[in-house]
DNA sequence: GTCGTGACTAAAC
DNA sequence: CGTTTAGCCACGA
């Protein structure tokens, strides 16, 4: 016969079995996946990492993300909407030189992104 | 539960 | 250009 005392850890376990990574924590993975696969000299804005990891209405979590946690990800690379940098201050100051390193160019106070823009894989043939 | 806030954004003025 | 407004989602008080 099987012991009645409880295991340790089992509903844990159980849930992870039935529900896999939780629905926030898919959100967070595919996002920073695709934050890490801008390469070195382009860039994308919250909006566009949003929607290329799955979810068009989630750029506020973007930035959450990047706000809580960066480590391991290139965050310099992620801009406002028209290659606005939206750090203040300090922050933006760096993460204009860090850009600046990589061989961005801006015009003005906005990274120029008819040139830096990167352009994420979609499923659409042009 | 509500409410305010934030590395957001698009539109309107 | 700049400011305001409304819509959006997560979080903490």
């Amino acid at each position: 016969m099987r012991d009645a005392r409880p295991v340790p850890g089992a509903k844990l376990k159980r849930r992870i079995i039935r529900d896999g990574l939780r629905s926030d924590e898919l959100r967070e993975a595919a996002i920073r996946r695709v934050i890490r696969s801008i390469p070195k000299g382009k860039v994308a804005t919250y909006g566009q990492v949003a929607a290329a990891a799955g979810y068009p209405l989630y750029h506020r979590l973007v930035a959450r993300i990047l706000r809580s946690d960066a480590t391991g990800l290139p965050w310099q690379r992620v801009l406002g909407a028209g290659g606005q940098i939206k750090l203040r201050q300090a922050a933006a100051y760096e993460q204009r030189l860090r850009l600046e390193m990589e061989g961005v160019k801006f015009k003005g106070k906005r990274v120029d992104m008819q040139a830096h823009q990167h352009r994420f894989r979609t499923w659409e043939l042009d």
